[in-house]
DNA sequence: ACCTGAACACCGTTCAAGT
DNA sequence: ACCTGAACACCGTTCAAGT
């Protein structure tokens, strides 16, 4: 049955979202897709390579939505509508997001493409707001990395409540990016 | 015996290093210390307790660390030179540094105020920092997330072997950060 | 107070056997 | 090709008992 595969992913895929990763057992995973205790064995290597199959199936998603989402958009508004989608993901489904920027020793090809394929995409919109001239020149890769730090660095800090909720201090991710972008900006002249 | 703890401390903490938190396992820390394999539970409510106490000892030297190589900086130098350091910590102990800012269900009391009181010690040198004119005016906590994102996003990112290592993209967290400051500088004018 | 040895429940993984 | 049931090794945690 070709469902098989698919069910063990999207078994997996809920079972992280609830619990995070200690709660995705194979035996839980297979009890929910209806199959027998190590029937994922035949499907995928190992638990490891079972997340890496979660994991590559949303980036490829999230990929394909943000294409949809800022087609004929500004350049500039694409990149930031590229982050603020990351952060609003990243905060929806945070025990996926840290496994997906976690430790791999599993190389799996599936999962490097879909990441480095993502990635490629946000250094090209980052790349076309400089030549619009709404971001800073230098290279695109780098300012790409920044860009991408800040939200990751932002997202981890929320996960982790590191980050004031109230008061003057006041600032959640989406804050952090916008003043950094507003930063940028400003020093183009 | 009062060195049982700070024994048990140390085997975690080593274990941690070399192989990630699923390689501390209560058994080899036991073994390590040369106790009975549950005599951990004598001393930490449970795995997690044991780990806390690992991050919380290594905060808090940290901070000490830092407190002396600061001593009589100007306070920009001492912003950056803290950035810097926690950069270089986090890529030498990448286990310790990933276990340190998880996910924590335990709400050790230890931990919290080691913590807390690292944020507020940075925030207080950004604030120095703003009065000194070296950076932009604002709510210095929030300016302070702004920057621990960037620390914290970078190394992630560069541990997960999302930065680019060669080329012309090239950009580890140090760069990252020194772009980030030299940018917030030149605003100040 | 601190430690030990045995035991329990649970999990990832393997394997021989079935259709 | 895909699945099952039994089994193995390992781990966190608990407990009764020792000094």
């Amino acid at each position: 049955m070709a469902g098989t595969r698919e069910a063990l992913i999207d078994a997996a895929a809920s079972l992280l979202d609830e619990g995070g990763p200690a709660a995705v057992t194979l035996r839980e995973v297979a009890r929910l897709a209806g199959v027998s205790h190590n029937a994922p064995y035949k499907h995928f290597a190992d638990k490891e390579d079972l997340l890496a199959a979660v994991v590559a199936r949303d980036l490829t998603r999230q990929a394909e939505q943000l294409r949809r989402r800022v087609r004929g958009l500004p350049a500039i508004d694409a990149v930031r509508a590229s982050l603020h989608g990351q952060i609003r993901h990243a905060l929806r489904r945070p025990h996926l997001f840290r496994v997906t920027y976690g430790p791999w020793t599993t190389r799996s090809p599936e999962l490097t493409h879909a990441a480095t394929a993502g990635r490629a995409a946000f250094v090209e919109l980052v790349a076309a707001a400089q030549r619009e001239g709404a971001l800073p020149a230098g290279d695109p890769e780098r300012l790409a990395s920044l860009l991408q730090s800040v939200v990751h660095g932002a997202v981890h800090l929320a996960l982790a409540g590191h980050l004031a909720r109230q008061g003057k201090g006041r600032a959640d991710p989406i804050d952090l990016v916008d003043e950094l972008l507003a930063n940028l900006r400003t020093d183009t002249r």
